[in-house]
DNA sequence: TCTGTTAGTATGAATTTACTACTTAGTCTA
DNA sequence: TAGACTAAGTAGTAAATTCATACTAACAGA
């Protein structure tokens, strides 16, 4: 049998298969909290319970794809900070059918995304302990938290999180939302000075000493 | 609209489905490399090209059993640890048809797996180099190596490549060839001390000092 | 008993982290 | 215009960790 006669004759409906979708776990930081964008569900199952905006995956596009697919349909956002997080297979997750969810996680500087009554923020920390979160959704988020605190410290990700200019205490606040405990001044700003490139810039308008403006230091 | 009703009505065969793969990535230390396990493949596509082993998802089985089976079925193994490393979703990585792959690593001691003439262990650094490997197994296995890199420092997972009982010398060479540069020798027992059991046991026959025999430690 | 070899330990230098205390530069109030 | 208040930013030291070298210990074989 040659390749051609095989790709021609291979009849790949036989398998009933599992449905995919992808799951985007939008991050931000407001109000020193971190938060995720929910939606109201407004079918069943799960129907008026809070979850992850999703997309099905098309058959003819790629994982990363969906994934910028659900930001831009629910935010309008482009070119955000996104990473593949884990997948959900277990076979009871969605009552209608069986569905694999691939999670992605996104982390978008604060801003006004405008909120349309359905898609809202909300912190974390309330989340986990909110009884109506639709599906695993609840587990999705957990892990994508766990994966930015784990990746923080070897990575630029919190950046990702403020706007292109910003100063040394946001960005130690960002740090510290992120790792959950506070963190030496002093230190803090010896270990991260080599990724800043200070500008001349300065903050005002406070009735105490303004601050450096800063930006992500772009070559080394 | 009930949920009942709603649930009863769904047609879910409107759209068409990807298939969903799982393929693992067995890594062993043997030989003092890093190894993988590959099967030759018997058909189209990439035919007598490597492949990692892997299976289709059932329409009723978790990613986890499917990850199981797959580990079972090429190597009759069990109780062995497992991970889910990644899920690989470009449109064309099968030609036959869209296939999404979830990729998993596990790790075993070094052992004699019945190497029927199809399945065979080969050095991660050989592989990466090899031009014959079928789909994005290859990258599959540069993404698995990764992660053991990054885990191994603040995990066990090393423990997973030695049988129960081990010597330091032993235990630091895993490490060294999983990090891939060597490791002082009185800095990696203080550091391993405490996740380590002495025996009473000693390695004997060599022509040097004997070396004690280890067990990982049970309790915190 | 001497040699070769690897197991295992002692120890100090260098770096990082933990922590405190200070100086600086604004606004507001009197 | 001199304090008072506040947060930004800096200096510096003690404790802990990591980096690195040099040593001693225990075996087999000649």
């Amino acid at each position: 049998m040659t390749e051609e006669e095989f790709l021609t004759q291979y009849d790949s409906s036989v398998f009933p298969k599992p449905s995919v979708t992808v799951d985007l776990v939008l991050f931000t930081v407001r109000n020193e909290q971190l938060q995720v964008l929910l939606t109201k569900r407004e079918q069943h199952p799960f129907r008026n319970q809070l979850a992850l905006p999703g997309v099905f995956v098309q058959i003819a596009e790629t994982l990363d794809e969906a994934a910028q697919r659900a930001l831009f349909q629910k935010t309008g956002l482009q070119n955000i900070y996104m990473e593949q997080l884990y997948t959900w297979g277990n076979v009871q997750r969605d009552p209608r059918m069986r569905i694999i969810s691939v999670s992605y996680y996104a982390l978008v500087p604060e801003m006004q995304i405008p909120e349309p009554e359905r898609e809202k923020f909300f912190p974390v920390e309330k989340i986990l302990s909110f009884p109506e979160i639709a599906f695993d959704h609840r587990e999705m988020i957990a892990y994508g938290r766990e994966r930015i605190r784990n990746k923080v410290n070897y990575s630029d990700i919190a950046f990702s999180l403020l706007p292109e200019e910003f100063t040394l205490p946001q960005l130690q606040k960002i740090y510290e939302i992120l790792l959950g405990q506070p963190l030496y001044k002093a230190n803090f700003r010896k270990k991260i000075a080599d990724k800043l490139q200070p500008t001349e810039k300065f903050t005002s308008g406070h009735q105490h000493r303004p601050s450096r403006i800063y930006r992500k230091k772009v070559s080394s």
